[in-house]
DNA sequence: GGACAACCGGGGTGATCATCCCGCATCGTG
DNA sequence: CACGATGCGGGATGATCACCCCGGTTGTCC
């Protein structure tokens, strides 16, 4: 039904409205979308009867594409590589996108079916990686999903909001790394879990790079490496000279 | 010097600004920032020449009170506590203030030289008391001082995120406690860092509260707690009716 | 108490936007 | 290919806002 036309109208004013968004939030005029999807400002008036129901379209068109993601997670590795395999893609995917964050962080009672059911269908997606993860021990039991999402959030506003893009996806890793159950082989068991320790290094070695803080591999023999490899070197090196 | 009435209807448009600015953010109208403050829309405008400049002065002022409070905590507690209790502080006046963190968030480039002042000052008490908490070996070494201003600013994302406030603010302290250091009594030497664990429980045992995580203490005898006090069982019971 | 400068209130102005609408072009069916 | 329906373009409209200005008022200083 419906011209082909219009549909591929339909399509160029997502798919503007979508890169618009992205690099200028929101608040973009509904005249910019339109001169970049290449129609008139009508067209996107008849396909989206206010920018409201414009940008609750695009949301649930991201949201459905995350639910695609998660099965292909959900299919293509083990429970809990896929849980956060995912979470990790996601949170990239949100880094420096401010509405979408605010959408999920917002009410839930959204005017309109369409993204209600959209994010009804992501936090079923969520809630079944998290599932199987928890089933397989590889995350801990305590876990909600709502937990889930929140931390995403925050994960891309951390990511946003480090100047480091590198070290600031470390931190992130970090973050969701508390989520893992413990090997139950490093347990040491009734220890106070109210003040957790974080990420330890031994004794006085140096153990994580210096400028990302990613882990370093533990050698044998040598002096102990400072940073994670070369690139990390050089940034350090020049953050030396700016200072 | 100036009259003492403006001084006062300064202050008093400062202050409705503030309180406007946190309700409903920063997109709303000088005409209801002046009603709110009693005074006309000009008297906003002589104060402050544009939107953006009252914003600007808001944000010094708010940041300026933040390097108080550090003050405080710095001259109150040993040096971690100072740091952690701050961080805390600082999340916890920043939930739901989108405007403050996209600020932090935003490039360096302000156009005017009181804000930059501002943030400046407050990259260096964060900075002291980094350092303190870090010669205390109070904290991770590897920790730089903008992965505290990106981690504040997730931290407060995460916990705005999350529907449950109690439990949002709990993950908080849980990422908080991945920044401290390990005390040396629990390190195991070598362990693989790049995978670090969370927060572990010993065993099969249950030691964290169903509703919001917190550690529940560990009692000798009897069956063991499933929540971390009466209004958690509640909110727990009341989820399970609504599903 | 009086003069005067600094201040105040609130209506005016131009710009921007979401939204609406109508005359014309294009599609696709028979 | 013809024709009716379906879409299209882009200017019109009304609302909102930041910002400006002027006639009247009120501190302040002598």
């Amino acid at each position: 039904m419906g011209r082909a036309d219009a549909r591929q109208n339909r399509e160029a004013v997502l798919r503007a409205a979508a890169k618009l968004f992205a690099e200028d939030g929101p608040e973009v005029s509904l005249a910019r979308i339109a001169q970049r999807a290449g129609v008139g400002a009508g067209t996107v008036y008849r396909h989206f009867p206010s920018k409201e129901i414009l940008i609750e379209a695009l949301l649930a068109r991201h949201l459905d594409g995350l639910v695609d993601l998660s099965d292909q997670w959900a299919a293509r590795a083990a429970p809990g590589d896929a849980l956060f395999g995912f979470l990790l893609e996601v949170i990239e995917k949100w880094v420096g996108r401010r509405h979408v964050c605010d959408a999920l962080t917002a009410d839930r009672s959204w005017p309109h079916a369409m993204l209600a059911a959209a994010a009804e269908r992501f936090g079923e997606a969520l809630e079944r990686l998290l599932r199987n993860a928890e089933q397989a021990g590889a995350v801990r039991p305590d876990v909600r999903p709502e937990d889930l999402t929140a931390l995403a959030v925050g994960a891309a506003a951390l990511s946003s909001a480090h100047p480091n893009r590198a070290r600031g996806m470390r931190l992130t890793r970090l973050l969701l790394d508390g989520l893992r159950a413990p090997s139950v082989t490093e347990v040491a068991p009734f220890r106070d879990v109210s003040r957790p320790v974080g990420h330890e290094s031994a004794g006085r070695g140096r153990q994580h790079c210096r400028e990302c803080g990613a882990a370093l591999r533990v050698r044998g023999t040598g002096r102990p490496a400072r940073y994670c490899g070369p690139t990390c070197r050089q940034r350090a090196r020049r953050r030396r000279i700016a200072d």
